[in-house]
DNA sequence: GACAGACACGAACGATCGTGCTATTATTCT
DNA sequence: AGAATAATAGCACGATCGTTCGTGTCTGTC
């Protein structure tokens, strides 16, 4: 690994976590360049344009992501014990991967819903993706007996996205102390509605 | 109500609809000028400031949805044809409303979740204000005989929020035909897991 | 020890940002 | 109708944005 690509990792290593908190449009090449202690032109030699550092940013985050989430939960158990695994993982993967202004894929969602675009395209892959490896896993837990046969994978999946997206929201917007409590109590409940009934 | 008043309430008709595609902050006064051909120092006097113009946006789309979600939603029967009418009224504000971008709320949620000043502080009052509002609507049920006793009013107000975002995200990044549904059937599993049960 | 390539810097560009001033035009009130 | 006031336009400012270009400085190879 060259020099350049150090210092590309370390960029992107910081983009991921200003963009957290000032979302991929806030994210300026001016300031990263400041706290990186390297010239504008010099930070922007290595991506050529803007966009393709918002790209790269995203494709950092999601290798972290697959690092942190994804490869950890498929480790667990097929079943419920995989669907607990990616819960947890995914609950605090924003604190585990050091981004302080919450997870950088919310904030991404919110941001570039409505601006078409090669970012835009990107993001909505990823997350096609990984709304159908959590379908999948639930699936995962109906084969294996866990959850009723009439349990629907996708529906399971849209419904835990909102316990997430309800926690980071009344967690990091309302600081609200009891979200990340109220989070995990929802998702017993989806997980005790979704088994099957014990005689 | 003067000239001005009217160009104001125009402005930000106008401001509102915008901000919801693009944020608070994307808002700029030199686009919103030339939409409504005016220059840009004219509209910018009705506003000191650009943060005075992103509150005022802010509460003008309170006020909207004052009208078209709380007051509507209010005056459904207590209990849970309350629930059912807050939910159904919230579900399709945006589109109502003409946010092009989806609900402004949600955008400022997670732009301004981690940016202190007054924009932030008007926003969190107002969703720990709504919060507080759902919650109360599911209290009535439950001491009106519909929810049972146990149901804990914050807990049910953050799934509902949940459900709501899902759909939003699903149906606006990932452009998910069946979002709509899936949250409506979230919504009644949320129901029906209050209700109490009928032997 | 000359040379090539990678890497970073400094300066500058056109554009746009928010925000002041000063006129000038519209509107409202007596 | 005329005077007082409100609303808008025009212009300029400093700052910052993404981007380009030319130049220097290392590192490693023949």
């Amino acid at each position: 690994m060259g020099k350049g690509e150090i210092t590309r990792q370390a960029i992107l290593d910081h983009s991921v976590s200003v963009a957290s908190t000032v979302g991929l449009d806030g994210l300026t090449i001016g300031r990263l360049a400041g706290e990186m202690a390297l010239s504008k032109s010099g930070l922007f030699s290595h991506f050529r344009s803007k966009e393709s550092l918002q790209i790269q940013t995203l494709e950092h985050a999601a290798a972290r992501f697959a690092d942190l989430v994804i490869r950890p939960a498929l480790a667990a158990h097929r079943g419920e014990p995989r669907i607990r695994a990616a819960f947890r993982r995914w609950m605090d993967w924003p604190k585990k991967s050091g981004m302080p202004g919450g997870c950088l894929f919310v904030a991404a969602a919110v941001e570039l819903d409505d601006q078409p675009g090669a970012a835009r395209d990107h993001l909505v892959a990823q997350q096609r993706q990984w709304l159908a490896l959590l379908a999948n896993v639930v699936r995962g837990a109906v084969t294996e007996g866990h959850f009723r046969a009439e349990v629907e994978p996708e529906q399971f999946a849209q419904d835990l996205y909102g316990v997430m997206l309800s926690c980071f929201f009344s967690h990091r917007l309302l600081e609200d102390p009891d979200a990340g409590r109220r989070a995990r109590a929802a998702f017993e409940n989806l997980v005790m509605a979704a088994r099957i009934p014990q005689a």
